[in-house]
DNA sequence: ATTAGCACTCTACCTTTGAGAGTGCTAAAA
DNA sequence: TTTTAGCACTCTCAAAGGTAGAGTGCTAAT
């Protein structure tokens, strides 16, 4: 389908391009790599890459430019021969975050700095998908008349909290009944499968316990539907400082996209039960607003479940090596960190 | 010093100038405002004005500009005579927010989308200022082996939590116990208070109390001195449709300003105790980052005491009345809606 | 199959030009 | 004394032309 130089001529260009920006010509592929060839043999090639939609023209007579299918094929390349991570940066990854251990959310909030930083694209971390992560215990205080507060603890930390009003006044005690019951039906399990429980206890009706429980079920089927994830989005500036963000009307899409988070989070929940990196490239991306973008992500598991997604956002023509391997390892190192709690 | 004329067209030019940017001219002015005078009487007038500070030319021959000076000028003129504030919108805003009550972050988070929103400038909220706000209660609940969380209840709901490891495995009693001393003794007081008595109690070492509770002070003290408060930032994408940051730098720089969220968390705070609505106009911003921008600033109070910040930033051309009027009613809702769960 | 040579194309940048808007000044009018 | 009309002058903005540079595609020679 594609022979072995056509490639070689292929990544030669893309590479060029992302090391810098604008058309890339014949000339500057013989000068950079040596294959021996002239430029007009170079151009020859060139030509039959764009006819196979690896590669275009911005405008007659200017150089090539790598397409999102070039990307791809560049990628996929890439992701087959990736076996050796450049295992530099990691430690220093893992040394820094583990200053942050202290709280689940600062902590994801600082490695998605950390993914900016290291990448000078836009990092991207949610927080553990509620439904994923396993029940480790709930707890019912009583807070002041009529309110109590709700906390859902996870093996990653409390996840939730909530203050509910309730109509009736109930006593510390009978809450500690309530908690009880709960704990002892629900502790192991994941909030998903708890959810469905509950809705599944509550429909069929056999509320053979007291009211106060089918209540508090009820209660706490609510604080579950309503689980948006947190997300924590950074290198905003970072990115600007790119060649390909001197559009002010690129800027403006993407902000417009990121600053709508729910969208974001909807986005990598439906990627976070995939395994490993994944490379969205430009068009490929599902989300009509990111097609001009790239968008590098994978998860973080407790255990071998994954509950958790981060992510790099960046240009199409973009670092996609480095950006793979920062991406990968960090995510590696959430993993650990949250088991190693 | 400036006599009514010159006042009354220096608030023509500005109100023109904040209704479309470009410098306004002299016959612009007779135009849109019946003065009864000529373009060359006006011109007259703008330049004293100019030589007072208030105006500037761009260059030679365009229009003029409102400088600094003469937006402040025109601000506290409006903040003397403002006195009923337009209050249609109050009562959107109310019944918009009141969906939100559920739990205090994501209610300051729908606030600052609110500001932005109505004012096309940027929105900013603080959560409550941890020092400034009352202990309502503190729990201590056995997570796992060696793990307790540590729960700080205030009147505002829950504030903070966090699960502290600890050497010696303690049990539920103890916690309770250490639990209930602590609350005996802090429940009421502000957290500054109280990690003001907490110290002091440590150094003065007269530790009668057993020592799992001096543990526990300093651990909560630990607690209190990490108190940096959480941000609401929205209306980027807003703010770009605006004609002010065509430029890209000045883009650039306001992102990098908003992205270390620790600056305007800092400079919030010094405000915080502050009463009423205050503006921020160009040079007149503490934050050098910031004096190219304007920012209108309230606080939302916790009974009397100022507890939190809100605000929006936006270009020294702002509608200044709008602005200020938004900001003063959020902060009046937001103060009572805390007040009222 | 590859390459050298050449005409052609397109962009980016610079300069020029003219229109438009607005000022400042002066002298006349109120 | 204050206001106004008139006019020359200045500056920006946008369109128009012109040139250099980079790169291609094609053809004919190797």
């Amino acid at each position: 389908m594609i022979d072995e130089r056509s490639k070689q001529v292929l990544f030669a260009v893309i590479q060029c391009y992302i090391n810098e920006p604008g058309p890339v010509g014949s000339r500057v592929v013989t000068k950079k790599y040596s294959f021996g060839l002239s430029p007009a043999t170079i151009r020859n090639i060139m030509s039959d890459l764009e006819e196979m939609g690896f590669l275009r023209q911005p405008h007659t007579s200017a150089g090539r430019v790598p397409t999102d299918i070039g990307y791809r094929f560049y990628v996929d390349k890439l992701v087959c021969e990736r076996q050796q991570n450049n295992k530099e940066n990691l430690f220093d990854i893992y040394k820094k975050l583990e200053m942050q251990k202290k709280d689940i959310n600062s902590f994801l909030d600082a490695a998605s700095r950390m993914l900016s930083s290291l990448s000078h694209y836009i990092g991207i971390t949610t927080s553990p998908n509620a439904g994923m992560t396993t029940l480790n215990k709930i707890d019912l205080i009583k807070y002041r008349e009529n309110h109590v507060a709700v906390l859902l603890f996870t093996d990653e930390g409390i996840m939730k909290n909530r203050i509910v009003s309730v109509d009736s006044d109930i006593s510390q005690k009978d809450l500690n009944r309530i908690a009880e019951y709960i704990n002892g039906k629900f502790v192991g399990h994941t909030l998903d499968d708890i959810r469905k429980s509950i809705v599944r206890e509550i429909t069929k009706e056999k509320v053979v316990c007291d009211k106060l429980i089918s209540e508090a079920l009820t209660l706490i089927r609510d604080i579950f539907s309503t689980s948006h994830s947190d997300i924590f989005i950074s290198g905003l500036s970072e990115v600007l400082e790119l060649p390909d963000f001197c559009d002010i009307n690129r800027i403006k899409e993407l902000l417009k996209t990121i600053e709508d988070k729910h969208i974001i989070v909807k986005l990598l929940d439906e990627i976070s039960d995939s395994e490993g990196p994944r490379v969205f490239i430009g068009s490929e991306n599902p989300l009509e607003e990111m097609k001009k973008f790239s968008f590098v992500v994978s998860t973080y598991k407790e255990g071998s479940r994954p509950i958790g997604a981060i992510g790099i956002i960046g240009p199409t023509r973009m670092n996609y090596i480095k950006a793979i391997s920062i991406v990968d390892t960090t995510a590696y190192y959430i993993t650990n960190m949250l088991s190693g709690r």
